[in-house]
DNA sequence: CTGAAAGCGCTTACAG
DNA sequence: CTGAAAGCGCTTACAG
């Protein structure tokens, strides 16, 4: 491959004036600014980028955290994302958290090793101590779901306590008394929201919690199943449950049917997200609708306001709108 | 961040040393390994990967292109991908090629300056002159779908003029004698493939091609949609439709009900991927199963195999097997 | 409007 | 077992 000196020597001119036409930095004659722009295009010249992020301190990279790529939720986001960023020439790398034995550790080490100019973490658990390499190499960190233990980040969710107290709530409305919940996996962001939400509701509805029908999956369709085939285990069924995720709600159906019961006749379910499958699935699902395009937009925004910033970050939390979206599963 | 030049300085050794104790290249004393990863330790250094890329000459990086991430065929072979490279330290850089106004060529232009190691690219209608200056940076790449013009890249793909033939065929054994087909979009590779195919399944089976039934979507669930718009304006309607993927079988479905018609008695549907959507959709979509998950991990492989080889590139062809899945919809 | 030179942070022959 | 030095391919003060 050509280099810059292959170019400057070609053209007849210096590395540094190469440079500046590349860059635009500094004006260049336009004869030469031509000259040097022909024999770039002659050599096929292409300036090589590891070069250009060692000595410029920007790689024009960004991280993505995602747990589990194969749930739509993620490339939803992860297309909102490519959207704010792409405006700016940035690339994603994407790291799937939830595949081989990998830890969150590993892949933000890897991170900071690559001068990555910015870290998108969504719905991950994270601790201090993961974050201190990152903190330390000034990356910019935007979190999608929670806070993140690192100073001033910023955060982009849904209000995960209103969303779960009003899927709850519109259970309570229309008439159920006994409601189950499938959370999501403890310790895992929107779980612990979620699961309060849910309490929050029923406490506000003079309901009490029923004995052994708050479980937790792992948000994943199977982990709902198995959740869901607990839950009717007891001899007193709920009427209604509030899954944390579509998928395990989609689970819960596959439990609830193979049971012999009926969704919503013997069991109404609700689920969050609203991916696609939700609306697929028979009964279609009711669900609370979480806009993962826009989470990923506005992360991508934040970040990007952060990555060209100069005074210390600010520690934003952008809240996005969660609809309900009523189908036939209630 | 401190450098190697400050751990070596600490630990009163040379950089030369350091480097060494990271690698494990040269052997190292006991005694001084010890100091130097104490060091490393105290220090909390991250050694820059973009320097170590710039002199080593290996980023650890691997493109991948892919038409559509919303589409749940794509998440999944990038798990598959990331599977096989994740062994070997390698990290994903995607590309949503189908998003933004930035064309295939944008894309592989800034892989080549990135100096990656690798590029996947699934399915995506790619130029000679596009792969120019990736062949000139000898750049190893594997394609999904369909092989490219740069000499000897491997390629992993179905077989899919025989999917469409055993599909359509299948079609045909259940007695249907007028059979549409909605094709991919003409341009993107596995489409030609598959049209092809099922023109031959009809023709062996001694049938016409139906005037007006063989119509182009785009891969998507709308695309399907007004392709089966487009086909039920006939005024004699097909009994069943060989559509080239799953997203346009579902929005062939959605078509035909909305058009007051039952799906199988009215138009029998088969699709092709076996995607999750495939098996919630009601009436449950009868598909082709293409296994996404083992294409990504097949072109993993083939990927590292070539990044470590020191001979010529061979120009492979793997084949993974399809399967017919039959549901409700035929 | 242009160039010489230093330096980003590593690795790797070369030498001992 | 260890080190000094060159160099990967750029950008960017500094100088004119």
């Amino acid at each position: 491959m050509p280099t810059i000196a292959a170019v400057a020597a070609a053209a007849g001119v210096s590395k540094t004036t190469v440079s500046h036409v590349l860059s635009g930095k500094r004006p260049v004659s336009p004869a030469t600014r031509r000259t040097v722009l022909n024999v770039i295009d002659e050599l096929g010249f292409q300036p090589n980028s590891l070069a250009q992020a060692l000595r410029s301190r920007r790689t024009g990279t960004v991280a993505v955290l995602v747990p589990d790529v194969t749930n739509p939720f993620y490339p939803a986001l992860a297309r909102g994302l490519q959207r704010s960023l792409l405006a700016q020439d940035y690339l994603l790398l994407l790291a799937d958290v939830g595949i081989g034995d990998r830890a969150v550790h590993a892949f933000l080490a890897d991170a900071v090793q690559r001068r990555v100019d910015g870290i998108v973490i969504a719905a991950l658990a994270v601790t201090a101590e993961d974050l201190r390499t990152v903190a330390r190499a000034r990356i910019s960190v935007v979190s999608v779901g929670v806070r993140l233990p690192i100073d001033g980040s910023d955060v982009v969710s849904s209000d995960d306590e209103a969303v779960a107290f009003d899927a709850t709530t519109y259970l309570v409305n229309r008439g159920h008394r006994r409601i189950a919940n499938i959370g999501g996996q403890p310790g895992t962001p929107p779980a612990l929201g979620r699961a309060k939400g849910y309490r929050a509701a029923l406490e506000h509805a003079g309901l009490d919690l029923p004995d052994g029908m708050q479980v937790v999956g792992d948000w994943t369709r199977d982990g709902g199943e198995r959740a869901m085939r607990r839950i009717l285990e007891h001899a007193t069924r709920p009427t209604a449950v509030f899954c944390a995720n579509d998928l395990m709600a989609i689970g819960a159906m596959d439990a609830v049917i193979a049971a012999g019961l009926r969704v919503p006749q013997d069991v109404a379910l609700v689920g969050v997200d609203d991916i696609e499958a939700a609306s697929l699935v028979r009964p279609a699902l009711t669900t609370m609708r979480i806009p993962a395009d826009e989470i990923g937009q506005v992360a991508g925004s934040l970040l990007l306001e952060r990555i060209g910033a100069d005074t210390a970050p600010i520690g934003r939390s952008i809240r996005v709108s969660h609809e309900l979206v009523v189908r036939d599963s209630t």
